[in-house]
DNA sequence: TACTTCGTTTAGAACGTTCTAAACGATTTG
DNA sequence: CAAATCGTTTAGAACGTTCTAAACGAAGTA
């Protein structure tokens, strides 16, 4: 094999392993999913748990978790009794189905509990301290339902939609304070 | 103190320190935040202590989180020596400073390891095989430069400008199939 | 100067997480 | 049926993280 197609993909593998923490996965996973993705054709199990130095029953682990994300699917070839894998390579069904299954259900019960608590504060002695406390409150639920619609915009729009309109803001406010 | 007041906080003291981790931070520095956000008035490191129940020593550290993020400023009193705490209660300034301190550096760790891979990459034999590396880590390429000027877009808008384009584009394209 | 009262720092305990190694069940092959 | 191959599961080791408790230095007070 050539030696810097290999460290090339060793160094991905390096990157998607530091990043993995972001999306949630664990070290391991975030290397599996990059050995997978420069993987011209599918891989065992055994070769993914060779080339990454862990071993099986750790790749049988993580690839769970990244099945259920939707990030890997799993084949099967005829008269073999291996399992094969496979990545999924649209990054924006991926980023959905991360966002929606994992992300989500956690902020969403944040969010309840910030309704709970504005509940619980409304039903106070009205005091100027309850007053306060309320306007706080919702203004983080109005922080909240922001960051939600900005992410399903986002889903909605796509990629292509994301990238024409990010151009279009660029040309429109030249002037960003960053 | 009024009791549904203070298990109103007590909630949102919940809510945050479970999410805390989404945003880079401890447990603790969630909670601590949560108890300085719903304050009517600046706490003395003691008060915050005793609130959430960690000792002092561990409020101290936390604090310089919360501080280099932003997110608290300390105050003086005159004839006090002891230095109270004042929440930032700007949820957007809190966001661009999360994102520049800690996530971007994250991202732009990676991003120079996808580019430095891609540099491999494109010295390597021009087999078919390389070519879908090189595609492969392209594509990942454009993923991440979408994703930092989506970033960037929306800190440059602010909550107004975002809140307007998402109704905005909820009003043009109402057909979003999440 | 001795005594408090602060915030910070540090050593180590407690904890959850993530890995390995090995046993296991299921399936195929000789 | 015996042996080998494969993926999964499990017990426990190794590790990093986060907490407490206690020592500490700095700064005010009697």
């Amino acid at each position: 094999m050539d030696n810097q197609l290999s460290s090339s993909r060793d160094i991905l593998v390096q990157a998607l392993g530091r990043q993995s923490a972001f999306w949630g996965l664990g070290k391991t996973a975030g290397e599996m999913y990059a050995v997978l993705y420069l993987g011209a054709e599918p891989l065992s199990l055994e070769e993914v748990a060779k080339r990454i130095k862990v071993t099986k029953g750790n790749i049988s682990v993580a690839i769970r978790q990244l099945e259920q994300l939707g990030m890997v699917r799993r084949l099967h070839k005829i008269g073999d009794r291996r399992v094969y894998f496979e990545p999924e390579t649209d990054f924006w069904k991926i980023a959905h189905s991360v966002l929606a299954l994992r992300h989500k259900p956690e902020f969403q019960e944040s969010f309840d509990l910030v309704e709970e608590s504005i509940g619980l504060a409304s039903r106070a002695e009205p005091t100027p301290e309850r007053d306060t406390i309320m306007a706080r409150l919702k203004e983080l639920q109005d922080f909240y339902r922001l960051l939600d619609s900005m992410v399903e915009t986002a889903l909605s729009l796509g990629p292509g939609g994301m990238k024409k309109m990010t151009e279009a803001i660029k040309l429109l406010v030249p002037d960003h304070k960053l």
